[in-house]
DNA sequence: TGGCTGAGTCTGTCAAACAGACGTAGGCTG
DNA sequence: CAGCCTACGTCTGTTTGACAGACTCAGCCA
């Protein structure tokens, strides 16, 4: 075979499927949609994503346990102590995935009304939405341009 | 409240959660590697993704009803027909969040000999990631430049 | 004829999701 | 200070889904 591909690799290590051991777990990726957003706290949470109470417990616990994001302490005057949900930075590097998603789901997925939700540059006020760059700065606008290799941890497949 | 979010919106047509509603049934993105590495039949991508055959067969035929990827028969010479699973163009859309996932778990899920697999611009080599950027052609390097705002199909959050 | 391969389907067990009830801590109201 | 309200969970019983592994079936091959 001429042309090696990702095919002859484990996929024991493989990032797509590290990364989905957490995102893939039903219900993760709505809570982040919601963080993403500005959503906080439990109950609104809870409200919003239409969650239950339960699974959103977990998941907040799994997305804590893995460092995505952080269970912060506040207070507000006249009101007990209680507790929200922050993104980590490695939660916020997690938004090109969301972006990408939401890009996806507008233009796939949506009635003839078009998308429900856009993603904007803030100031400039264009929608914004994600492109392929490669690391000598050229954009990448035929996406099969684009293929996979195995990296420094590459593993072979038996 | 000054700032208008996401939040007052409702979330019953969002385009994360339509993505998801097919993206997060487990294995569906699994399914959707093997293929994007160019394992297109049905035994192989079973052995390499571990997925079960059940499974397997349960997501391809998600992937097929929501014209994510085709079956498509074809016949070796001396062998009966067979099929094997294509993208669709709208499967192969999914890539920029493909390639965001393999990102962001190689940066942040990989062990200390980095990433089992990256992404290279195929002709130039170099690693490629995914970018935001806006309608107007700016590439947006501060993440927190972007936010989400309601499109044109949002609908009240009650 | 019987075996091998590719591509599924079936079965029985076990884990997880759901709706909805319950618990609890602390402030507030009468 | 008794009882209520709110925010934030946990518990329970039912049902759905995953998994390993056996079974099926079609067609080529020896």
């Amino acid at each position: 075979m001429s042309m090696p591909t990702a095919l002859d690799w484990s996929v024991a290590n493989c990032p797509i499927g590290r990364a989905m051991d957490i995102l893939g777990e039903s219900g993760t990726v709505i809570v982040l949609r919601e963080i993403f957003n500005g959503v906080r706290r439990f109950d609104l949470m809870q409200r919003h994503s239409g969650l239950s109470r339960a699974v959103l417990s977990n998941r907040l616990a799994l997305l804590v346990e893995h460092g995505i994001v952080q269970r912060v302490a506040y207070r507000e005057p006249g009101d007990r102590e209680r507790h929200e949900y922050r993104l980590t930075a490695k939660g916020f590097d997690l938004q090109p995935v969301m972006v990408a998603l939401a890009d996806w789901g507008g233009t796939h997925l949506s009635g003839p009304d078009g998308p429900a939700v856009e993603v904007e540059h803030r100031g400039c006020g264009a929608r914004a939405h994600v492109a392929l760059v490669c690391e000598d700065g050229h954009e990448i606008d035929r996406l099969r341009d684009v293929r996979t290799r195995p990296g420094p941890a590459a593993v072979p497949f038996t």
